[in-house]
DNA sequence: GAGCATAAGTATATCTAGTGTATAAATCAA
DNA sequence: TTGATTTATACACTAGATATACTTATGCTC
């Protein structure tokens, strides 16, 4: 299956790289407002138009990094065993992420990673962009959860879409708790009890229902 | 009570109007991205800079009028008899809205309203900066949340966030839905047995979880 | 009502993100 | 090597947003 990769894709990958890395390099050093797309470009040596040819925004050239995460909820669903319950699939892949540190957890303090977390959480033209991605999860998610509802379900497609908008919702809130501990100055290993807390606590809810403002 | 409000507040006010009304006139017109600030400004007859002295950016010009719902939800909570459970209190008001078809549930179909959702659904760029206003609902949800919650519950604090988070989060979802339906075709009338039913889905799965995805 | 301090508005210039177009250079396939 | 195609660049332009200096309008005091 290995493709070869002509020259011209290599290439493209390379310089994919270069200017990405130029980027975070100059974000984390003087902060996203204070960079200019000028300033990239004669970093990484190419055209400013070269580089709107790989990234077609400012704000992509940090938040494409989100990409790869994009449908990893639905993925999950999807990879589950088949008699298991999707509820119960996606906490135990939580509670692993959070076990090993994944940065997508928000419990990860290698200082690169919390620098990114600070560039991201610190710029509001950042932080309200990655909501596309969230959208994108949401829209993947539905499908995967459509799939595994019975169909005799009634208002199934929307059952299925309210459930990941809930499922959606709550890891990023999860995950943006973590961070701000962690930019706080707390270590992951301090933090990691209690985040595991939280976030069984967050799929008792998802799982039981609010039961703390109901009737 | 009534505040005499000088010459000088009126002017304010009624200039505010001015330039948000020319504004939304000519987006619903021709297209949030064909409209130009310069174009505005000279509709409202002010200069470019005063027009930014009344808004801060492009899309507030829209988007300020989700400003006034941005603490619904945690009114509708604080306000509630004092006795009744959060969740109860935000279904009658979301049922409610629906049934008199107010245009925050996305089940209305005044023409001038459908062009406005029309001009935020289609717009990208309004899409997400929506979500500034979306973050503040749950903050302030979560704090009348929070003051709901009895003292003895464990975690609290997280509790309310990740119940805040849900249920913006789930208004959101069938608000967009609502809409949907309404920008294909569909009237208010049509649509609103079925608006009903499915905010009390929501609201089932809210109160008692997500069980089509339990083990 | 006259005069003055302050607030609001304007003109002008500048910066920067993003796009269109035409041209030059590199790559690939034959 | 040559010819087709992709990729990069230079240049020009639009438009949102901000800074500065200047003018006009408002309201308060005497």
């Amino acid at each position: 299956m290995e493709e070869p990769l002509g020259l011209r894709e290599r290439k493209r990958l390379r310089t994919h790289r270069t200017i990405s890395e130029a980027a975070i390099t100059l974000f984390l050093e003087r902060g996203y407002d204070a960079v200019s797309i000028a300033d990239i470009a004669a970093a990484a040596e190419v055209s400013r138009r070269t580089l709107f040819a790989y990234f077609p925004s400012k704000d992509d050239l940090v938040l494409h990094r989100f990409a790869d995460h994009e449908d990893e909820a639905a993925r999950v669903v999807r990879e589950g065993a088949p008699g298991e319950a999707p509820l119960d699939v996606l906490h135990r892949h939580l509670r692993l992420a959070i076990a090993r540190r994944d940065p997508i957890s928000g419990l990860c303090d290698v200082p690169e990673v919390v620098a990114f977390y600070r560039l991201v959480v610190e710029t509001p033209a950042l932080a309200s962009a990655l909501v596309r991605y969230q959208a994108r999860s949401e829209d993947t998610l539905t499908a995967a959860l459509r799939a595994a509802t019975s169909p005799e379900e009634p208002l199934a497609d929307r059952v299925a879409r309210l459930a990941a908008v809930q499922i959606i919702a709550v890891h990023g809130a999860l995950a943006r708790a973590n961070q701000e501990r962690i930019l706080a100055g707390s270590t992951a290993d301090a933090l990691a009890p209690d985040a595991l807390a939280e976030a069984d606590r967050a799929y008792e809810l998802l799982r039981g229902g609010l039961q703390p403002y109901r009737s």
